[in-house]
DNA sequence: GCCGTTTTCGGCCCGACTGTTTTCAGTCG
């Protein structure tokens, strides 16, 4: 995939458009760039599909830029890209990484200072040289000093099981206050992405000074970014940041759009409003020309006034959702209460903490009629996978724990490797006794492209084999998915009818958004395992179901929401 | 450089906060 590599030249590209005052091009760039990296689909293959056409028909991209792609896919470099660095050496992607830096700024930084990159920036404002900059100051270098940190400190981006507590414990606190009408997290957060940035919170309230003065009190707040009448910006205990705004009463629909984002969702809206002789802004919507607000203050009466259906923030990209809005096709999305079931968790006869008796009860309180155990399978020694006598005992004792429970039942699982050949960790006879048998691949992660997409297939090609596990493999800011030719993993699991996973733990959330899309418009069913490892896990639950909506999953593409009776259709040996 | 039921020219989302200013540019979201 060369989607990101391109998107980041075109970004770097605006930057040095922009350090030189040239108009308009660096938007053009950067809106190319945005939806470059949004795409779902390699855009070599586009190109191979549909050639420079194809490459012009991605929003943003027109004949210029079309061609530019094309030369870089051909060649693997863009001479134009190249030239304009030339013209102003300075790693500009690098250096607007740092907090309060941007693409003017560092152009200064480099005319007076000679300023190329991080390491060059850290030795002059180390040395003091920046202060003394005409325009810059002390506060500036301190700036910059604490933004180096940063980026060597947060680089890599929080993952949801951990800026979601962080975020509903701020909102708790302000909740608090009776000056505070209503609290909610905002951003990516609320759009459930798979990583979020920083922690955005929107307040509604009367009396802003107030909420501003609790906010960047709180405990958790290291330290005060910014602070005004409206808005403050801190850094929480754990590096990470949180942005807060307040409005009032009537502004918070279009509040919550605003900041629920994403940019290139409140971009098309605000371009709609304009179409419609309106100004849509975290204020409200506006007529252009008397600059009356529309009434209606929901987010809702604002899609309404755009002639567009409630869009939930989970679609918010610009990804075809407003088209989808506006015919009306925006789909009911599956939501956590559909849940009947857990079909990945791991208990302590393998590496997992709770009893499989521990499991059932909690999922039971969870309100689902079914729990799959799939603990891992012999040749994952590590995680003291079963031998073939113990998944027996498993298998028994899971029976006999089936005759106490009513309208619940534990269903004989397990996550068994994928080894090397495609084959699977168990023979037959033992498979044969398992009610759901989920397939993984836990090594040799750098083979081939086509090694891996023949192991896989092979695998799914297996008449035991039901889910394939954590298709891609990957690990978020750890480790990237396998090389793999997913179409044709699709493709055959389509053949064999099996099913793929959607792990729900928050480092994985694997298949992704945009591999869940693309798996439920070919008609696979998917299954979303928690992976849990201990009952608290079990909760991860919401972040599959969240993953899912942002892939835009209804309840029928989900396994978890049939029920206990309907499940045979989709697993042979119910 | 892109884009188009005001389409081949002339627009391009909108506003808050800060630092270094003496009216605003730069950055962020």
């Amino acid at each position: 995939m060369k989607n990101l590599e391109l998107a980041k030249i075109f970004n770097e590209i605006a930057d040095i458009l922009e350090i030189q005052d040239i108009q308009w091009k660096p938007q053009a760039y950067r809106k190319a760039a945005s939806s470059i990296a949004s795409l779902s689909i390699d855009i070599e293959k586009i190109y191979k599909k549909s050639g420079l056409k194809g490459l012009d028909s991605i929003p943003g991209v027109g004949k210029h830029l079309a061609l530019k792609i094309e030369e870089y896919l051909k060649t693997g470099k863009i001479k134009a890209y190249k030239q304009l660095k030339k013209k102003v050496p300075i790693d500009l992607a690098e250096l607007t990484h740092i907090e309060f830096l941007g693409p003017k700024k560092a152009k200064r930084l480099y005319k007076e200072l000679k300023i190329k990159n991080i390491k060059d920036l850290e030795k002059a404002a180390k040395a003091g040289k920046i202060a003394k900059l005409s325009g810059f100051g002390e506060k500036s270098q301190q700036d910059i000093l604490e933004g180096l940190g940063m980026y060597k400190l947060g680089k890599k981006r929080a993952l949801l099981n951990i800026a979601l507590p962080i975020a509903k414990e701020i909102i708790q606190s302000l909740n608090k206050l009776k000056e505070v009408k209503s609290a909610e997290y905002v951003g990516s957060l609320r759009r459930m992405k798979e990583t979020v940035r920083d922690i955005d919170i929107l307040v509604i309230s009367n009396k802003p000074k107030k909420v501003i003065q609790t906010f960047t009190s709180l405990d958790n707040v290291k330290k005060v970014l910014a602070k005004g009448p409206t808005k403050a910006s801190v850094v929480l205990k754990n590096n990470m940041h949180s942005d807060l705004r307040v409005l009032k009463p009537e502004e918070k629909g279009a509040g919550l759009l605003y900041f629920i984002g994403s940019k290139e969702h409140n971009i098309a809206l605000r371009k709609i409003a304009i179409e419609k002789g309106y100004k849509l802004s975290e204020y409200g919507l506006f007529s252009r020309n008397t600059g009356k607000r529309i009434p209606g203050t929901s987010e809702k009466d604002i899609y309404k006034a755009l002639s567009l259906k409630y869009i939930p923030p989970e679609l918010r990209e610009n990804q075809g959702e407003i088209e989808a809005a506006k015919k009306g096709k925006i789909p009911t999305l599956i939501s956590i209460k559909d849940i009947k079931g857990d079909f990945h968790v791991h208990s302590k006869w393998s590496d997992g903490s709770d009893s499989i008796k521990d499991l059932a009860t909690t999922a039971k309180k969870l309100g689902y009629q079914y729990l799959c155990i799939s603990d891992h399978s012999k040749s994952e020694k590590i995680a003291n996978g079963l031998s073939e006598s113990n998944l027996l005992k498993q298998i028994k004792l899971i029976k006999k724990l089936n005759k106490n429970f009513r309208g619940f039942k534990l269903l004989a699982g397990s996550e068994v490797d994928i080894l090397a050949d495609g084959s699977l960790d168990y023979p037959e006879k033992i498979l044969k006794q398992l009610d759901i048998v989920i397939g993984s691949i836990h090594s040799r992660f750098k083979s081939s492209k086509q090694e891996m997409t023949k192991r896989i297939c092979t695998a799914l090609e297996n008449k035991h084999l039901n889910i394939l596990g954590h298709p891609t493999g990957r690990l978020i800011n750890q480790r990237k998915p396998y090389n793999l030719d997913l179409d044709q993993v699709f493709k055959v699991a389509l053949e064999n009818k099996k099913h793929l996973e959607l792990n729900a733990f928050p480092n994985r959330l694997d298949l992704s958004d945009t591999n869940l899309k693309e798996a439920i418009e070919l008609g696979l069913k998917i299954s979303i395992g928690t992976d849990a490892h201990s009952k608290d896990q079990m909760n991860y639950m919401k972040f599959g179901v969240a993953t899912a909506r942002r892939g835009w999953c209804q309840k029928n593409h989900i396994l978890n929401t049939f029920t206990l009776k309907q499940l045979p259709k989709y697993f042979k040996k119910l």
